[in-house]
DNA sequence: GTTCTTCCGGTTTTT
DNA sequence: CCGGAAGAAC
């Protein structure tokens, strides 16, 4: 039992407790993982059987890491422990059960992309606004309904549910739901939700299925318990209910996704559940100096909603907190490149010590071409997934359609691609032809004779033909051998083949990648099953850095701070700390969004080791536009004893035409940066009345009313309803029909019919 | 049915 | 700025 040695009290306590319900509230960098990976290792050490023991991680990287980590104490005893996230360890666990609630076992697991291709169909079908719906929105609403294991019987029954919707104008959200719902079981398919939803309707409907797993799992772990849902809870507590030895590890100030459904209130209310429940908290931070402790303390102190808990530090103060301004993103992509610089050849580190974190993927690119040019090796992590890309999913749907030809996204996908002459005609009369039968478009496919109404093209049945001799074959061979001859036989080889731009290599070269992978696969010695229906089982819970093999190159890290959780740096640059970019824009409606973006910068913060560095743009690209910026809230709520402003930037000659002067005139003369972070004032006696640049819609000056614009003029100041105070750029067209292009201060260029928009005419130049 | 053009709208964050 | 969708032309 040395490995109890490296132990804090604390720690060793939490390792030791094994039996019965406990909480390990464990703050930022105060060795989570290891007391996680101890505790497992000391279960097995005291003769539990590895079999019995599940662990349920956040990402595919946690539980593998986590299993070397065990192998290492205990040995290839570690191979049996059931560990993985949520969505892989009970896919696999539906995929055995499937039959018990009307799944093939071969179901498909649709990925975000096919979610929003059912809807999309299904709202046009129905011939609704898809403004009002928009799929995102939809998918959104689904999604929680799901997660809070509202099925769509209960949607429609719901009162309440229903009452709202119809007051927003959205009241056929539940049919949408409904046929959401039948159409992917249909398909024999699931979406990320339906692998919780699924598994919680499995083990209701089936005592002996959940008896079987309450008896197989005897100790239960949970990592990061604050981001799970009410799904996701109910399945834990479920399968825990007999032997109750269950731990839940997490820190409430780490939740940062609530957005996907997690719910706080499962951390905070764990107690309620498991009255005899042992507390252990975490609290000594081993990662971190105590500037960075102190400043993520600060930060996190203007929540409202958070256990109490006490980080601290024992390491040296370290270096202060330093802020850079920037007057652009390539700016600020320049100084974060060229500290990085400095910084690795003044303190002789390698280029992995240093990461750049940032609220959205967009922004990756000006760091990129700014290490590019400095000629600084990086990585960047997340993004697109190589799964994603549109020659993969091609490739892949023609694997899905080999094994679950019901999969109607997959069939749609490839059906014309390559073009063999099924267009969209075609297409819409088989998915007509199938409902009227009521069966799936595959079978229309397959049995045109019977189904189909009017004569069906030769093309289908050589289609069908294909599809079917893909079936015989990979019943037989493995699974590389029939990925290859699909690929072949398809035609999407040749087609990739005779793609001679760069792209198109590229897409080939991808193709090529994804082929290797399965080689790779095929060639396993550790695996009994090597056919392609194996491979594909979870490769749609697969993410970008799951197949990542040089993990271990000497490169900057660049990603979204939500990846970087659970990681650390000994250098880290949080960047783009401006309003309405972090905090998000979409955070600023409500208080507990908010406190959510306040939680990500905490995360954010206590990724770095010795040196942090936060930085922010004046200006900024945001669809091809120069927008201005002001510097985040958060910046405000740190204790400036901590900090050290770099404002050697040149100043703020921003690229846009007139932009800086504007603000002057809009905020009532330029108030000189006298504090660290100014922000335009609002303006008390300007002659124009300033919205609130922190309130998200337009807020409309007292007592609007469009004016006459029949007189409009170049240069002329306006303000509109929706997008704000704006200057008259340029003017086009004839009388009725003229079009102005307006240059909004909150959100940009704009262009606008004049017969149409209300616009109030500020000042008339002239 | 295919291909070319234009237009629109979108950015949180991820399993 | 970029990709997808819708519409027009072949």
């Amino acid at each position: 039992m040395d490995y109890l040695q490296g132990l804090n009290p604390e720690q060793r306590a939490a390792v030791e407790q094994t039996d019965g319900p406990v909480m390990i509230i464990a703050g930022a960098g105060s060795g989570k993982t290891r007391v996680i990976t101890y505790r497992v290792a000391h279960l097995i050490r005291k003769g539990v059987d590895s079999f019995n023991i599940l662990v349920l991680t956040f990402t595919n990287k946690a539980a593998r890491e986590m299993r070397e980590r065990i192998t290492h104490v205990v040995g290839p005893e570690a191979k049996n422990i059931w560990m993985g996230t949520f969505h892989s360890v009970f896919a696999k666990i539906l995929r055995v059960e499937a039959e018990k609630i009307g799944y093939p076992s071969n179901f498909t697991i649709y990925d975000t992309d096919d979610s929003k291709s059912v809807l999309r169909a299904i709202i046009k079908e129905l011939n609704l606004d898809d403004k009002l719906y928009a799929v995102n929105f939809v998918l959104n609403r689904i999604s929680a309904s799901k997660n809070n294991l509202i099925s769509f019987r209960e949607y429609n029954k719901n009162e309440q549910i229903q009452a709202d919707d119809t007051a927003t104008g959205r009241g056929q959200l539940g049919k949408i739901y409904e046929l959401y719902a039948t159409r992917c079981f249909r398909a024999g398919a699931m979406d990320f939700d339906d692998l919780l939803y699924k598994t919680n309707e499995l083990l209701k409907l089936h005592p002996d299925v959940l008896n079987k797993y309450q008896h197989k799992f005897k100790y239960l772990m949970v990592d990061e318990y604050q981001d799970t849902n009410f799904s996701q809870y109910l399945i834990v507590k479920k399968l825990a209910a007999v032997n109750e030895n269950l731990c839940v590890v997490g820190d409430d100030a780490q939740s940062i996704y609530a957005f996907r459904g997690a719910n706080i209130q499962n951390i905070l209310n764990f107690e309620k559940d498991y009255p005899d429940l042992k507390v252990f908290k975490l609290e000594q931070n081993y990662r971190s100096t105590q500037n960075i402790v102190n400043v993520a303390n600060s930060i996190i102190s203007n929540n409202k909603e958070q256990l109490k808990k006490n980080v601290f530090s024992e390491k040296e103060a370290g270096d202060k907190i330093k802020i850079m301004r920037a007057f652009s993103d390539n700016e600020e992509g320049k100084m974060v490149a060229e500290s990085i610089m400095e910084d690795r050849s003044r303190l002789g580190k390698n280029w992995n010590n240093f990461a750049i974190l940032y609220r959205t993927n967009a922004q990756s690119r000006s760091m990129e071409e700014a290490l590019r040019k400095l000629g600084i090796p990086y990585k960047i992590y997340g993004g697109l997934s190589f799964y994603q890309r549109k020659e993969i999913k091609d490739l892949i749907s023609y694997f899905r359609l080999t094994f679950n030809p019901n999969d109607e996204e997959a069939l749609k996908r490839v059906i014309n691609y390559p073009k063999r002459g099924i267009g969209d005609t075609s297409v819409d009369r088989i998915i007509v032809s199938a409902d009227a039968h009521q069966v799936t478009p595959w079978e229309v496919i397959a049995e045109p004779a019977k189904y189909y109404d009017g004569k069906p093209p030769s093309t289908l049945a050589a289609f069908a033909t294909m599809i079917q001799s893909f079936q015989v074959l990979a019943k037989t061979k493995s699974a590389y051998e029939s990925a290859l001859y699909i690929a072949q036989h398809s035609g999407l080889l040749k087609d990739l083949y005779e793609d001679k731009s760069v792209e198109g290599l590229n897409r080939y070269e991808n193709i090529q990648e994804l082929l290797n992978g399965i080689k790779e696969f095929s060639e396993r010695e550790d695996i009994e099953e090597k056919g392609l229906d194996i491979f594909m089982q979870d490769i749609a819970l697969l993410t970008n850095d799951d197949k990542d093999k040089d993990k271990d190159a000497d490169t900057v890290s660049l990603m979204t701070i939500h990846s970087s959780k659970g990681l650390e740096f000994s250098q880290v640059n949080v960047v783009g700390l401006e309003e309405n970019l972090f905090p998000s824009q979409m955070s600023l409606n409500s208080r507990s969004d908010l406190e959510e973006e306040r939680r990500l910068f905490y995360v954010a913060v206590t990724r770095a080791e010795s040196k942090l560095t936060i930085s922010y743009a004046t200006s900024r690209f945001k669809f091809g536009t120069l927008i201005s910026c002001e510097p985040s809230r958060f910046l405000d709520e740190i204790d400036a004893k901590y900090l050290e402003l770099d404002y050697s930037a040149k100043t703020t000659t921003s690229n846009n035409p007139f932009f800086d002067d504007e603000r002057k005139a809009w905020t009532g003369g330029g108030n000189k940066q006298a504090d660290a972070f100014s922000k335009p004032k609002p303006a008390t006696s300007a002659p124009i009345k300033t919205t609130s640049i922190l309130a998200k819609a337009h807020v409309v000056s007292a007592g609007f009313k469009p004016s006459d614009t029949s007189n409009l003029q170049v240069g002329m100041e306006v303000e509109h309803e929706r997008f704000g105070f704006g200057k008259v750029l340029s003017l086009e067209g004839n009388k009725p029909d003229v079009k102005a292009t307006i240059f909004f201060k909150e959100i940009g260029q704009k262009q606008l019919l004049l017969k149409f928009a209300k616009l109030y005419i500020i000042n008339n130049i002239n």
